[in-house]
RNA sequence: AGGGACAUAGUUCAAGGGUAGAAUAGCGGUCUCCAAAACCGUUGAUGGGAGUUCGAAUCUCUCUGUCCCUG
């Protein structure tokens, strides 16, 4: 019989720790988590990971394990997650997977083409040339080198179009040739169950929190990370809008509401995400 | 109580006799490695009533509401 991998999924600040801590418990299971974000030992504050004694009850990975310093992808995290569950399979039966980061999620579950890492000097120019010619002008490239992908990839968002462009020139080989369209086979069982509650009920939540990492010093928080304001896991809710604040731009006010909304837009996508998800079964809280 | 000002989308503000627009919120969607990212799309309003006019958000009257001044 296969193992089986438990994944409770749902949008943010739902109540997914304290329900997984639960269960974990229940299974004797360690908690996986698969949080963008919380993977991270320098955003706590703004991240809302397990407290301390939630911590104690139950062992997690992939919580404060990794640093902002460092780029992170859902790449890298697909072949962590799967090194680790091979590893405690070993001795449990059931694993209890949480998060809300949709495509770490799919990662795990029905894995990533083997692109190479992406190379970080050749982003650097293409993002510079992004700023220097336009969109357009790497699109167009795109079209030359890799057609198939020029096709098939949305290309009016920027960061597809550099992926692509990166990998194609990184490698050699077109970005479009290393997608096989195929899910990688696992060796566990998987059963999916999300978390939702009432809109009302979610947003109430949603701001309360902001509210409770304010109090909680989000501001020093960021403010002793504004030397890697350009790593991308600091393209984040509730961070950027204190660098905003942090340089004049907006004041503490706005940037409070600024982060409520975007959190809530947040949840928004993520509930899209999993809309067309049939493997989902939906518990309302 | 008297005098004055104002009333347009959930909110802030345009249109001053001729197709009611914008920003923002809200809502919906996309997704194979920066994903708490990056994109795409969209609903919605002239406070109520009467009048002038071919035609009223716009002018007149009235009611209602809000604000300001005076007592």
């Amino acid at each position: 019989m296969k193992p089986k991998l438990i994944i409770i999924l749902g949008p943010t600040a739902v109540g997914k720790t304290n329900y997984s801590i639960e269960l974990a418990q229940k299974f004797a299971s360690p908690i996986i988590s698969c949080d963008s974000r919380q993977l991270y030992k320098e955003m706590i504050v703004g991240t809302a990971p397990p407290s301390i004694e939630q911590l104690a009850l139950v062992p997690h990975y992939f919580i404060q394990s990794h640093t902002v310093k460092e780029y992170y992808t859902a790449g890298r995290y697909e072949i962590e997650a799967l090194e680790l569950m091979d590893k405690l399979f070993k001795k449990h039966d059931n694993l209890i997977m949480v998060g809300g980061a949709g495509l770490y999620i799919d990662a795990v579950c029905k894995g990533l083409d083997d692109f190479p890492d992406a190379d970080q000097k050749v982003r650097q120019i293409l993002t510079e040339r992004l700023e220097k010619d336009g969109l357009e002008s790497l699109r167009m490239e795109l079209k030359k080198i890799d057609p198939q992908s020029y096709e098939t990839i949305d290309i009016y968002n920027k960061q597809r179009v550099i992926r692509a462009l990166e990998v194609t020139i990184a490698t050699g080989k077109k970005f479009s040739s290393y997608k096989r369209n195929k899910n990688k086979e696992r060796f566990f069982d998987i059963e999916k169950l999300g978390i939702i509650r009432e809109r009302n009920d979610l947003y109430n939540r949603i701001n309360l929190r902001v509210d409770r990492m304010m109090e909680a010093g989000l501001v020093e928080e960021v403010r002793s990370l504004v030397n890697y304001r350009n790593m991308p896991a600091l393209n984040t809710v509730g961070y950027k809008e204190i660098f905003d604040y942090l340089d004049g731009k907006i004041s503490l006010e706005e940037a409070v509401s600024l982060i409520k909304r975007n959190t809530r837009r947040y949840a928004k996508r993520q509930m899209t995400y999993w809309g067309r998800d049939e493997e989902i079964a939906w518990m309302t809280l």
